[in-house]
DNA sequence: TTGTGTTTTACGACCTCC
DNA sequence: GGAGGTCGTAAAACACAA
Protein backbone atom coordinates (compact mmCIF):
# COMPACT_ATOMS: atom_id res chain seq x y z
CA UNK A 1 0.00 0.00 0.00
CA UNK A 2 2.77 2.23 0.95
CA UNK A 3 4.51 2.06 -1.81
CA UNK A 4 1.90 1.64 -3.91
CA UNK A 5 1.57 6.08 -3.38
CA UNK A 6 5.10 6.94 -4.06
CA UNK A 7 5.29 9.34 -7.18
CA UNK A 8 7.91 8.32 -9.13
CA UNK A 9 8.55 12.13 -10.68
CA UNK A 10 8.93 13.94 -8.53
CA UNK A 11 12.05 15.00 -9.42
CA UNK A 12 11.25 14.25 -13.25
CA UNK A 13 8.93 16.76 -13.57
CA UNK A 14 10.43 19.17 -11.16
CA UNK A 15 10.43 21.90 -14.14
CA UNK A 16 7.44 20.83 -15.54
CA UNK A 17 5.50 23.38 -13.27
CA UNK A 18 8.21 25.69 -14.29
CA UNK A 19 5.73 27.36 -16.42
CA UNK A 20 3.27 27.82 -13.87
CA UNK A 21 4.83 29.30 -11.39
CA UNK A 22 8.30 30.72 -13.18
CA UNK A 23 6.40 33.05 -15.52
CA UNK A 24 4.95 35.27 -12.86
CA UNK A 25 7.61 34.59 -10.17
CA UNK A 26 10.06 35.39 -12.25
CA UNK A 27 9.15 38.60 -12.87
CA UNK A 28 9.13 39.40 -9.43
CA UNK A 29 11.78 37.08 -7.69
CA UNK A 30 10.00 38.19 -4.19
CA UNK A 31 6.57 37.36 -6.10
CA UNK A 32 4.60 35.17 -3.22
CA UNK A 33 1.35 34.54 -5.25
CA UNK A 34 0.01 31.52 -5.67
CA UNK A 35 0.43 31.21 -8.94
CA UNK A 36 -2.13 28.65 -9.57
CA UNK A 37 -5.09 31.27 -8.91
CA UNK A 38 -4.00 33.60 -11.47
CA UNK A 39 -3.52 33.07 -14.69
CA UNK A 40 0.25 33.05 -15.97
CA UNK A 41 0.56 33.36 -19.11
CA UNK A 42 2.13 30.29 -20.68
CA UNK A 43 0.90 28.13 -18.10
CA UNK A 44 -0.91 25.24 -19.62
CA UNK A 45 -2.12 23.76 -16.45
CA UNK A 46 -3.97 26.84 -15.51
CA UNK A 47 -6.58 26.79 -17.95
CA UNK A 48 -8.20 24.63 -16.29
CA UNK A 49 -7.59 26.03 -13.03
CA UNK A 50 -8.76 28.79 -13.77
CA UNK A 51 -11.75 27.32 -15.00
CA UNK A 52 -12.49 25.61 -11.97
CA UNK A 53 -10.96 27.53 -9.00
CA UNK A 54 -9.61 30.85 -10.01
CA UNK A 55 -12.78 31.02 -11.81
CA UNK A 56 -14.30 31.17 -8.56
CA UNK A 57 -11.77 33.21 -7.34
CA UNK A 58 -12.27 35.99 -9.23
CA UNK A 59 -14.85 36.96 -7.03
CA UNK A 60 -14.67 39.54 -4.67
CA UNK A 61 -14.44 37.50 -2.02
CA UNK A 62 -11.52 35.46 -2.93
CA UNK A 63 -9.83 38.57 -4.05
CA UNK A 64 -9.82 39.86 -1.11
CA UNK A 65 -7.93 36.75 0.17
CA UNK A 66 -5.40 36.66 -2.10
CA UNK A 67 -4.80 40.15 -1.98
CA UNK A 68 -4.29 40.48 1.46
CA UNK A 69 -2.52 37.58 1.97
CA UNK A 70 -0.09 37.98 -0.95
CA UNK A 71 2.56 40.31 -0.86
CA UNK A 72 3.02 40.32 -4.56
CA UNK A 73 0.51 39.99 -7.47
CA UNK A 74 1.78 37.94 -10.02
CA UNK A 75 3.14 40.15 -13.08
CA UNK A 76 0.63 38.27 -15.46
CA UNK A 77 -2.29 38.65 -13.32
CA UNK A 78 -0.95 42.31 -12.86
CA UNK A 79 0.78 43.51 -15.45
CA UNK A 80 3.75 43.75 -15.53
CA UNK A 81 4.23 46.96 -14.04
CA UNK A 82 0.71 47.38 -12.68
CA UNK A 83 2.09 45.65 -9.27
CA UNK A 84 1.61 47.50 -6.24
CA UNK A 85 2.40 46.02 -3.04
CA UNK A 86 -0.27 46.25 -0.41
CA UNK A 87 1.93 47.32 1.37
CA UNK A 88 3.99 49.86 0.58
CA UNK A 89 6.39 52.06 -1.24
CA UNK A 90 9.13 49.73 -0.63
CA UNK A 91 7.74 47.13 -1.96
CA UNK A 92 7.39 48.72 -5.11
CA UNK A 93 11.39 49.61 -5.34
CA UNK A 94 11.80 46.31 -4.38
CA UNK A 95 10.00 45.05 -7.69
CA UNK A 96 11.66 48.07 -9.28
CA UNK A 97 14.71 46.71 -8.36
CA UNK A 98 14.25 43.78 -9.99
CA UNK A 99 16.25 43.76 -12.96
CA UNK A 100 14.58 41.47 -15.32
CA UNK A 101 11.17 40.53 -16.50
CA UNK A 102 10.22 37.09 -16.08
CA UNK A 103 10.79 36.33 -19.43
CA UNK A 104 14.27 37.58 -19.07
CA UNK A 105 14.28 35.06 -16.22
CA UNK A 106 13.42 32.36 -17.82
CA UNK A 107 15.56 32.86 -20.44
CA UNK A 108 18.56 33.41 -18.10
CA UNK A 109 17.48 30.39 -16.34
CA UNK A 110 17.07 28.28 -19.64
CA UNK A 111 20.78 29.83 -20.59
CA UNK A 112 22.07 28.70 -17.80
CA UNK A 113 20.79 25.41 -17.18
CA UNK A 114 21.79 24.66 -20.89
CA UNK A 115 24.57 25.42 -20.44
CA UNK A 116 24.68 23.31 -17.19
CA UNK A 117 23.21 20.46 -18.54
CA UNK A 118 24.76 20.18 -22.05
CA UNK A 119 28.22 19.86 -19.81
CA UNK A 120 27.00 17.61 -17.27
CA UNK A 121 28.35 19.69 -15.24
CA UNK A 122 25.14 21.24 -13.29
CA UNK A 123 26.67 22.21 -10.56
CA UNK A 124 26.21 19.72 -7.90
CA UNK A 125 28.78 17.21 -9.29
CA UNK A 126 28.27 13.97 -9.19
CA UNK A 127 24.35 13.82 -8.24
CA UNK A 128 23.15 15.92 -11.15
CA UNK A 129 24.89 14.67 -13.92
CA UNK A 130 23.27 11.41 -13.32
CA UNK A 131 19.95 13.02 -13.51
CA UNK A 132 20.52 14.35 -16.68
CA UNK A 133 21.52 11.48 -18.11
CA UNK A 134 17.56 9.36 -17.38
CA UNK A 135 15.67 12.17 -17.39
CA UNK A 136 15.87 15.54 -19.61
CA UNK A 137 16.75 12.65 -22.24
CA UNK A 138 13.21 11.72 -22.26
CA UNK A 139 12.76 15.03 -21.00
CA UNK A 140 8.73 14.20 -21.99
CA UNK A 141 9.05 10.67 -22.81
CA UNK A 142 10.81 10.33 -19.60
CA UNK A 143 8.21 12.09 -18.01
CA UNK A 144 5.05 10.47 -19.50
CA UNK A 145 6.67 7.20 -18.40
CA UNK A 146 7.16 8.17 -15.14
CA UNK A 147 3.58 9.41 -14.50
CA UNK A 148 2.63 6.06 -16.57
CA UNK A 149 4.17 4.63 -13.85
CA UNK A 150 3.02 6.60 -11.07
CA UNK A 151 -0.35 6.27 -12.29
CA UNK A 152 -0.16 2.73 -12.38
CA UNK A 153 1.66 2.53 -8.87
CA UNK A 154 -0.82 4.88 -7.61
CA UNK A 155 -3.52 5.27 -9.16
CA UNK A 156 -4.98 6.68 -7.04
CA UNK A 157 -5.86 10.59 -7.60
CA UNK A 158 -6.33 10.72 -10.67
CA UNK A 159 -4.52 13.59 -10.54
CA UNK A 160 -1.42 12.42 -10.95
CA UNK A 161 -1.26 11.34 -14.08
CA UNK A 162 0.28 14.20 -16.18
CA UNK A 163 0.01 14.56 -19.96
CA UNK A 164 2.98 15.01 -22.07
CA UNK A 165 4.54 18.18 -21.00
CA UNK A 166 4.58 21.26 -23.75
CA UNK A 167 7.91 21.63 -25.00
CA UNK A 168 8.59 24.26 -23.16
CA UNK A 169 7.99 21.94 -20.20
CA UNK A 170 10.31 19.34 -21.52
CA UNK A 171 12.84 21.95 -21.94
CA UNK A 172 12.62 22.19 -17.82
CA UNK A 173 12.56 18.82 -17.45
CA UNK A 174 15.62 18.65 -19.70
CA UNK A 175 16.99 21.15 -17.46
CA UNK A 176 15.94 19.94 -14.34
CA UNK A 177 17.83 16.83 -14.80
CA UNK A 178 15.70 14.58 -13.38
CA UNK A 179 17.13 11.34 -12.61
CA UNK A 180 16.19 8.19 -13.49
CA UNK A 181 13.66 6.81 -11.09
CA UNK A 182 14.81 4.34 -8.69
CA UNK A 183 12.97 1.00 -7.95
CA UNK A 184 12.71 0.38 -4.47
CA UNK A 185 11.65 -2.62 -3.18
CA UNK A 186 8.94 -2.82 -6.02
CA UNK A 187 8.06 0.91 -5.21
CA UNK A 188 9.21 3.23 -7.74
CA UNK A 189 10.67 6.35 -6.40
CA UNK A 190 11.86 9.39 -8.10
CA UNK A 191 15.41 10.25 -7.53
CA UNK A 192 15.25 13.63 -6.93
CA UNK A 193 17.45 14.70 -9.50
CA UNK A 194 17.62 17.28 -8.18
CA UNK A 195 18.41 20.10 -10.24
CA UNK A 196 20.88 22.10 -9.60
CA UNK A 197 18.03 23.97 -8.45
CA UNK A 198 20.43 27.02 -8.89
CA UNK A 199 18.66 27.50 -12.34
CA UNK A 200 15.80 27.17 -11.38
CA UNK A 201 14.05 30.89 -11.24
CA UNK A 202 12.52 30.18 -7.88
CA UNK A 203 16.10 30.34 -7.17
CA UNK A 204 16.19 33.81 -8.25
CA UNK A 205 13.78 33.67 -5.88
CA UNK A 206 15.59 32.19 -2.76
CA UNK A 207 18.26 33.88 -3.88
CA UNK A 208 16.75 36.87 -3.05
CA UNK A 209 14.86 35.94 -0.25
CA UNK A 210 17.95 35.18 1.16
CA UNK A 211 18.76 38.74 0.55
CA UNK A 212 16.02 40.13 1.94
CA UNK A 213 16.43 37.76 5.10
CA UNK A 214 19.32 39.89 5.32
CA UNK A 215 21.23 36.96 6.47
CA UNK A 216 24.49 35.43 5.98
CA UNK A 217 24.71 34.33 2.32
CA UNK A 218 27.06 36.54 1.52
CA UNK A 219 29.13 36.31 4.64
CA UNK A 220 29.59 32.45 4.68
CA UNK A 221 31.84 31.54 2.16
CA UNK A 222 31.74 28.16 3.32
CA UNK A 223 28.48 28.04 2.18
CA UNK A 224 28.90 27.00 -1.44
CA UNK A 225 28.28 23.44 -1.36
CA UNK A 226 28.08 21.20 -4.51
CA UNK A 227 25.73 23.10 -5.82
CA UNK A 228 27.50 26.99 -6.52
CA UNK A 229 26.84 26.33 -9.99
CA UNK A 230 27.34 28.40 -12.97
CA UNK A 231 24.71 31.06 -11.80
CA UNK A 232 24.80 34.27 -11.33
CA UNK A 233 26.14 34.23 -7.61
CA UNK A 234 23.53 32.54 -6.90
CA UNK A 235 24.68 30.81 -3.69
CA UNK A 236 21.96 28.45 -3.11
CA UNK A 237 23.31 25.87 -0.94
CA UNK A 238 24.17 27.71 2.24
CA UNK A 239 20.94 28.62 3.39
CA UNK A 240 19.84 26.08 4.97
CA UNK A 241 18.25 27.07 7.92
CA UNK A 242 20.35 27.04 10.76
CA UNK A 243 18.47 26.51 14.24
CA UNK A 244 20.19 29.15 15.72
CA UNK A 245 19.44 31.60 13.69
CA UNK A 246 15.97 31.10 12.06
CA UNK A 247 15.13 33.43 9.18
CA UNK A 248 12.12 34.68 7.81
CA UNK A 249 10.83 31.84 5.89
CA UNK A 250 13.43 29.62 6.34
CA UNK A 251 12.66 27.22 3.35
CA UNK A 252 12.72 29.81 1.15
CA UNK A 253 16.44 30.25 2.11
CA UNK A 254 17.16 26.60 1.84
CA UNK A 255 17.60 26.88 -1.81
CA UNK A 256 16.64 23.47 -2.12
CA UNK A 257 18.55 20.64 -1.25
CA UNK A 258 20.85 19.73 -4.26
CA UNK A 259 20.11 16.74 -3.10
CA UNK A 260 20.74 14.09 -5.21
CA UNK A 261 20.31 10.88 -3.96
CA UNK A 262 22.60 8.65 -5.95
CA UNK A 263 20.66 7.06 -8.17
CA UNK A 264 21.31 3.62 -6.95
CA UNK A 265 20.49 4.58 -3.52
CA UNK A 266 18.30 2.74 -1.46
CA UNK A 267 16.46 1.99 1.65
CA UNK A 268 16.21 -1.10 2.96
CA UNK A 269 12.89 -0.56 3.68
CA UNK A 270 10.05 0.30 1.47
CA UNK A 271 10.60 3.61 2.44
CA UNK A 272 12.67 5.94 0.48
CA UNK A 273 12.48 9.53 1.28
CA UNK A 274 13.06 11.61 -1.85
CA UNK A 275 14.35 15.65 -1.40
CA UNK A 276 11.51 17.70 -3.17
CA UNK A 277 13.06 19.90 -5.14
CA UNK A 278 12.84 23.80 -4.98
CA UNK A 279 10.06 24.46 -7.11
CA UNK A 280 8.12 21.33 -5.51
CA UNK A 281 9.25 23.43 -2.16
CA UNK A 282 8.13 26.60 -3.31
CA UNK A 283 4.77 25.86 -4.54
CA UNK A 284 3.82 23.72 -1.51
CA UNK A 285 4.88 26.30 0.45
CA UNK A 286 2.96 29.15 -1.36
CA UNK A 287 -0.04 26.66 -1.45
CA UNK A 288 0.26 26.62 2.63
CA UNK A 289 0.80 30.35 2.52
CA UNK A 290 -2.79 30.05 1.39
CA UNK A 291 -4.32 27.53 3.37
CA UNK A 292 -2.52 25.44 5.97
CA UNK A 293 -5.41 22.87 4.87
CA UNK A 294 -5.38 22.08 1.08
CA UNK A 295 -8.34 21.15 -0.32
CA UNK A 296 -9.08 18.56 -2.29
CA UNK A 297 -9.12 19.87 -5.43
CA UNK A 298 -6.02 21.89 -5.11
CA UNK A 299 -4.20 18.83 -3.83
CA UNK A 300 -5.04 17.24 -7.16
CA UNK A 301 -3.93 20.44 -8.95
CA UNK A 302 -0.89 20.64 -7.03
CA UNK A 303 0.44 17.18 -6.88
CA UNK A 304 -0.30 17.03 -11.09
CA UNK A 305 1.21 20.54 -11.22
CA UNK A 306 4.62 19.23 -8.98
CA UNK A 307 4.66 15.16 -10.00
CA UNK A 308 3.90 14.45 -6.89
CA UNK A 309 1.24 12.01 -5.73
CA UNK A 310 -2.00 13.44 -3.98
CA UNK A 311 -0.39 11.74 -0.97
CA UNK A 312 2.53 13.02 -0.73
CA UNK A 313 1.02 16.41 -1.11
CA UNK A 314 -1.03 15.65 1.76
CA UNK A 315 1.93 14.12 3.41
CA UNK A 316 3.68 17.34 2.96
CA UNK A 317 1.05 19.48 4.45
CA UNK A 318 0.43 16.92 7.38
CA UNK A 319 4.28 17.38 8.07
CA UNK A 320 4.53 21.23 7.56
CA UNK A 321 2.10 21.88 10.10
CA UNK A 322 3.44 20.06 12.60
CA UNK A 323 6.20 21.57 12.39
CA UNK A 324 4.61 25.13 12.58
CA UNK A 325 3.22 23.42 15.54
CA UNK A 326 6.74 22.51 16.38
CA UNK A 327 8.05 25.83 15.42
CA UNK A 328 5.17 27.17 17.73
CA UNK A 329 6.04 25.41 20.35
CA UNK A 330 9.89 26.24 21.18
CA UNK A 331 8.29 29.46 19.56
CA UNK A 332 7.71 31.57 22.27
CA UNK A 333 11.37 32.88 22.11
CA UNK A 334 11.68 36.07 20.85
CA UNK A 335 14.46 35.44 19.66
CA UNK A 336 14.83 33.18 17.54
CA UNK A 337 13.62 34.99 14.55
CA UNK A 338 13.04 38.23 12.80
CA UNK A 339 10.95 38.13 10.26
CA UNK A 340 10.19 34.79 10.63
CA UNK A 341 8.42 34.73 13.68
CA UNK A 342 5.82 36.62 12.58
CA UNK A 343 4.88 34.21 10.45
CA UNK A 344 5.18 31.80 13.32
CA UNK A 345 3.24 33.86 15.32
CA UNK A 346 0.50 33.97 12.53
CA UNK A 347 0.35 30.31 12.93
CA UNK A 348 0.10 29.67 16.31
CA UNK A 349 -3.02 32.19 16.01
CA UNK A 350 -4.12 29.74 13.53
CA UNK A 351 -3.02 26.95 15.14
CA UNK A 352 -5.88 27.36 17.41
CA UNK A 353 -8.53 27.04 14.68
CA UNK A 354 -6.67 24.35 12.98
CA UNK A 355 -9.74 22.13 11.94
CA UNK A 356 -11.54 25.40 10.73
CA UNK A 357 -8.58 26.54 8.80
CA UNK A 358 -10.12 24.96 5.62
CA UNK A 359 -12.13 27.38 5.58
CA UNK A 360 -10.25 30.39 4.71
CA UNK A 361 -9.16 28.21 1.07
CA UNK A 362 -11.60 26.91 -0.14
CA UNK A 363 -15.29 26.97 0.98
CA UNK A 364 -16.73 29.38 -0.56
CA UNK A 365 -19.82 28.80 0.53
CA UNK A 366 -18.49 29.82 4.18
CA UNK A 367 -17.00 32.55 2.61
CA UNK A 368 -20.13 33.31 1.21
CA UNK A 369 -21.58 33.24 4.83
CA UNK A 370 -18.83 35.67 6.50
CA UNK A 371 -18.73 38.20 3.30
CA UNK A 372 -20.57 40.08 1.80
CA UNK A 373 -18.84 40.34 -0.54
CA UNK A 374 -18.85 37.26 -1.87
CA UNK A 375 -22.02 36.81 -2.00
CA UNK A 376 -22.01 36.51 -5.83
CA UNK A 377 -19.29 33.87 -6.47
CA UNK A 378 -20.38 30.41 -6.91
CA UNK A 379 -20.59 28.19 -3.66
CA UNK A 380 -17.33 26.57 -4.28
CA UNK A 381 -17.72 23.05 -3.33
CA UNK A 382 -16.64 21.95 0.07
CA UNK A 383 -15.01 19.35 1.05
CA UNK A 384 -17.43 16.64 2.66
CA UNK A 385 -15.00 16.37 6.04
CA UNK A 386 -14.54 19.97 5.82
CA UNK A 387 -18.07 20.74 5.78
CA UNK A 388 -18.56 19.14 9.23
CA UNK A 389 -16.89 22.37 10.33
CA UNK A 390 -18.23 24.63 8.16
CA UNK A 391 -20.75 25.98 11.07
CA UNK A 392 -17.71 26.53 12.95
CA UNK A 393 -15.66 28.19 10.17
CA UNK A 394 -18.09 30.89 10.16
CA UNK A 395 -16.83 32.49 13.33
CA UNK A 396 -13.27 31.31 12.86
CA UNK A 397 -13.12 32.78 9.21
CA UNK A 398 -13.55 35.86 10.14
CA UNK A 399 -10.69 36.03 12.56
CA UNK A 400 -8.61 33.87 10.33
CA UNK A 401 -9.36 36.62 7.34
CA UNK A 402 -8.10 39.02 10.16
CA UNK A 403 -4.86 37.21 10.70
CA UNK A 404 -4.41 36.40 6.98
CA UNK A 405 -4.43 40.12 6.48
CA UNK A 406 -2.09 40.39 9.08
CA UNK A 407 0.42 37.98 7.47
CA UNK A 408 0.30 40.01 4.37
CA UNK A 409 1.78 42.93 6.31
CA UNK A 410 3.81 41.38 7.79
CA UNK A 411 5.01 39.54 4.15
CA UNK A 412 5.29 43.09 3.22
CA UNK A 413 7.31 43.80 5.87
CA UNK A 414 9.79 41.53 4.87
CA UNK A 415 9.26 42.69 1.18
CA UNK A 416 10.33 45.75 2.64
CA UNK A 417 13.87 44.15 3.93
CA UNK A 418 14.55 42.62 1.22
CA UNK A 419 14.63 45.60 -0.77
CA UNK A 420 16.59 47.34 1.24
CA UNK A 421 19.17 44.57 1.82
CA UNK A 422 19.36 44.74 -2.23
C1' DT B 1 36.64 13.96 7.45
C1' DT B 2 33.80 13.05 11.10
C1' DG B 3 30.43 13.74 14.67
C1' DT B 4 26.41 15.92 15.96
C1' DG B 5 22.20 18.29 15.62
C1' DT B 6 18.35 19.80 12.69
C1' DT B 7 15.19 19.44 8.93
C1' DT B 8 12.66 16.93 5.69
C1' DT B 9 9.94 12.86 3.85
C1' DA B 10 7.22 9.09 5.08
C1' DC B 11 4.83 5.97 7.84
C1' DG B 12 1.84 3.77 11.55
C1' DA B 13 -1.33 4.31 15.27
C1' DC B 14 -5.22 6.37 16.63
C1' DC B 15 -9.04 9.71 16.29
C1' DT B 16 -13.07 12.11 14.13
C1' DC B 17 -16.36 12.73 10.65
C1' DC B 18 -19.50 11.39 6.97
C1' DG C 1 -15.14 1.86 5.66
C1' DG C 2 -12.68 5.59 3.81
C1' DA C 3 -11.00 10.11 4.09
C1' DG C 4 -8.22 13.25 6.49
C1' DG C 5 -6.52 14.97 10.96
C1' DT C 6 -2.71 14.80 14.84
C1' DC C 7 1.09 12.67 17.17
C1' DG C 8 5.22 10.19 17.47
C1' DT C 9 8.90 8.32 15.17
C1' DA C 10 12.37 6.46 11.61
C1' DA C 11 15.66 7.55 8.54
C1' DA C 12 17.70 10.26 4.79
C1' DA C 13 19.50 14.71 3.72
C1' DC C 14 21.68 18.45 5.23
C1' DA C 15 24.56 22.18 7.94
C1' DC C 16 28.13 23.10 10.71
C1' DA C 17 31.63 22.87 14.22
C1' DA C 18 35.64 20.45 15.68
Amino acid sequence: MVSHYYNSLPYSQKHTAANLAYASAASQPWNWTPNYHHTPPNHQFLGEVDTSHAAHHAAAAHQMYYNSHHMFHSAAAAGAGDWHSPASSTADNFVQNVPTSAHQLMQQHHHHSHAVAGGGGSSSSASSGSSSSGGPAGGGGGATQLNETNSSLGGGSGGSTETAPSNHQQQHIAEGLPSPPITVSGSEISSPGAPNSASSPHHHLAHHLSAAAGNNNNNSPSTHNNNNNNNNSVNNNNNRTSPSKPQYYEWMKKPAYPAQPQPGKTRTKDKYRVVYTDFQRLELEKEYCTSRYITIRRKSELAQTLSLSERQVKIWFQNRRAKERKQNKKGSDPNVMGVGVQHTDYSQLLDAKAKLEPGLHLPHSLAHSMNPMAMNIPAMRLHPHLAAHSHSLAAAAAHSHQLQQQHSAQMSAAAAVGTLSM
